[in-house]
DNA sequence: CGTGTAAGGAATTCTGACACG
DNA sequence: CGTGTAAGGAATTCTGACACG
């Protein structure tokens, strides 16, 4: 796995890095919007990459967005995603694979 | 700055990646092999390339190397990666540079 | 020299709740 | 709904020191 992904960074390190606050981050976990590992005592741990997508939350907020309306929007990108990955291997699948 | 080079991983972290104590981390802090920075409170922030330098570190020292011989070793590798962009720098400038 | 450990304290994080709106 | 805050406790980290070798 890339450093990006890794879940290596506190809640205090996180906060200073998106510019929100502990509570905020805490409460967009709440709503479904990051899902950071855990330490053995519990301790909260994030990526680069769940940092990233908190600035974008945050910029969401900012315009006004509510939080299950951002969850609805990320959702609808990942099925999307996924109908295109999966269009690409049927069409993958009928060049190549012509007969069964 | 990349994500590698970004400090932001406590000590505890450090040492479940790496497999070293928390003793050893500070002990190769003390002896100038790596160089965290530091949260206002005063806890080390380590990046994931001082991770990799730390793990780099770890067989030297199952190699029987001592930590001065390590501290050595990368200095000398530091004076001839300078001395190599010197040497390639002066022969830009003469190819490019002929008259002042 | 390199590392483990117990010690005491400080910084960090956690949860659940009340508050405002 | 989203966020601040005080509260009490637990996990994490820090430093300086003693120990072994």
């Amino acid at each position: 796995m890339s450093y990006k992904e890794k879940k290596v960074i506190t809640i205090g390190v996180v906060s200073e890095l998106t510019g929100l606050s502990e509570r905020q981050i805490r409460y967009y976990e709440e709503r479904k919007l990051v899902f950071p590992e855990r330490t053995k005592g519990g301790t909260r741990k994030y990526s680069f990459s769940d940092v990233e997508r908190l600035v974008d939350i945050s910029n969401k907020m900012e315009d006004g967005m509510q939080t299950f309306e951002i969850r609805k929007m990320e959702q609808k990108q990942m099925r999307q995603a996924e109908l295109r990955e999966k269009m690409l291997r049927g069409q993958l699948n009928a060049a190549f694979n012509i007969r069964k």
